[in-house]
DNA sequence: TTACTTTTGAGACTCAATCTCATTAAAGGA
DNA sequence: TCCTTTAATGAGATTGAGTCTCAAAAGTAA
């Protein structure tokens, strides 16, 4: 954990931001798992926890973390958004069970130079992209 | 405009529901522009065009519609989705300006090739997918 | 300490979208 | 045609994720 601390904490310095308990907080519960969780979920466990930190800053805090780029934001247009920690941050897409909710990740090389190409082809300075697929899993299909 | 009832017709009849006058005037509504508006703009455009549909029936019936192929969803991720007629109806994604708000269309073979692979891969029967690029159009830039 | 800045918390607010339910319209007999 | 049944509509209430407000608390620097 102590890496995460130090990580934390240059990453705020660097946006000229304060390191806070709260902060730590956050960051330490989006570190626990590497699950693909939403900020209620978030907020939440934080709160059975036995820690005290609103919801507002719970949100406030969450978009630091991915302005900063320790935290992947995921919109999956189900009108919530989740997220997960980039400590083991590679680049990676998802496939998403529609039934069982099941997140898996996958990364393409050939896919990414493919969208390299199609943004040269546009004109487009490409700054994020979303790339999700959606069906049946193994168990479920 | 003739082939369009027609659309909308067998789509409803399709799911046993019925033809209505509401439901026509949103189709048409849809029909008018190649654009990605969201349920909001299509809502007003029908009231300036002075017919009375309410906004709960132009929710309703638009979900008819995507689930009914005439329709495509797009989910942008900022909490408005956008849709567009499938009249000219070959498969695309999108290509987003985050300045100006302007919406490309791009189609890449290898990209939904690669697409099926990777369902194979981790055993997923995919129904769907989103692949969106965002950044700075040429104007933008 | 003091003066100043940033962050936090509680709850109000926003806004797209959905839900409720009484009313209206359509379909299919007889 | 009228009658019965079923489906769709409209107005407005409700939901729910997320944002905003602003007074209080905590941090910073001198």
């Amino acid at each position: 954990m102590a890496t995460n601390v130090q990580l934390l904490k240059d990453g705020l310095r660097k946006e000229g931001l304060l390191y806070t308990p709260q902060r730590q907080i956050i960051w330490d519960e989006i570190c626990k798992t590497d699950d693909h969780r939403d900020a209620e979920e978030i907020y939440f466990k934080i709160k059975q926890g036995g820690h005290k930190v609103s919801r507002a800053t719970v949100y406030r805090t969450i978009d630091v973390l991915v302005k900063n780029n320790l935290v992947r934001k995921l919109e999956l247009g189900d009108g919530r958004n989740r997220y997960e920690n980039k400590l083991d941050s590679s680049h990676h897409d998802h496939i998403v069970c529609i039934q069982c909710g099941r997140i898996d990740e996958f990364m393409d090389e050939n896919i990414e130079k493919l969208q390299d190409e199609i943004a040269k082809k546009y004109q487009f300075k490409i700054v994020r992209h979303i790339h999700q697929l959606f069906g049946l899993c193994r168990d479920c299909r």
